[in-house]
DNA sequence: TCAAATTCGATTGTGTGCAATTTAATCTTG
DNA sequence: CAAGATTAAATTGCACACAATCGAATTTGA
């Protein structure tokens, strides 16, 4: 077969699809359960920062999260309508601005409370699996040559 | 600590976060090495479909991609424009568009022969992580409640 | 056979992601 | 100390994703 050539361009032997499609599946797997609380994926993992935080500027969340102000701007405006955080600038410097949460946003934190666990009972993977592919996607994230 | 509570709810003991991240950092490495032939991370898997394929439904490409027409439409339009794919009804069954691949886009295979290669470099695992890798991504798309 | 249900793709609306640019504030250096 | 460099966030523009809805074509079933 002549194809031989063109084997490494087939869908089923990128490695990059099936980090694609699964992003996506677990994405969606979230969105009933989230649709629960009012939330939106992306608003989501912003609110867990801050759940973790309490009170960070953008940058600092931009950095945990692998996510730049041109996304994270108009997400903090709409958990900011929604009373969940404050947004206000740093008296010291005013070019952060810092991410607070409200008592709203801290009371959200006990209904999301069974959010992992009904995630995880969709997810048919071993301990170990799930370790595994931690391991390997942190590596992935982390790079060699970027 | 009280806090063991909320332990779930970190963004470090979260699978999807990872996946997540690691998903858009590897469209974002394959972002200069597209640029060069032209085209975007979604129009390069559309078209490795139709590399593949030759010819085939928006259905059956988005069965395949996991993407639906909301996605799809805007992306095959893009690709016609550029010359690369032709769109057109099926004589037997007016509701189906075949989507068929041009000289021009199947010529641009020959450019994307090297995209594979350019990205494998930029990624730090063994055959065997990458092995290991796509069946635990395998098993989480096919899912067990869904 | 023909009305109802289904199927397919297109459209609309919302919400990301990200590159590039802009604006304001702060820092650095001569 | 003042001009230029740097930094942080916001803005703009483009390209997805996906849910929901629509309209046309086809299939089904009483």
């Amino acid at each position: 077969m002549m194809e031989k050539k063109y084997e490494a361009l087939k869908l089923s032997n990128q490695m990059c699809f099936p980090l694609y499609a699964a992003s996506k599946e677990i994405v969606r797997r979230y969105k009933p359960v989230l649709d629960e609380i009012g939330l939106t994926y992306t608003q989501y993992i912003t609110m867990m920062v801050l759940w973790e935080h309490e009170s960070i500027s953008v940058k600092d969340m931009g950095s945990l999260l692998y996510l730049d102000s041109g996304t994270l701007t108009p997400v903090l405006k709409k958990l900011e309508q929604k009373g969940f955080i404050k947004r206000q600038r740093d008296t010291g410097d005013e070019r952060v601005l810092i991410v607070t949460v409200t008592d709203e946003g801290m009371a959200l934190r006990d209904k999301a409370l069974e959010v992992p666990a009904k995630i995880a009972c969709t997810v048919d993977l071993s301990v170990e699996e799930a370790k595994l592919l931690c391991g390997i996607l942190q590596k992935l994230i982390n790079g060699c040559c970027s």
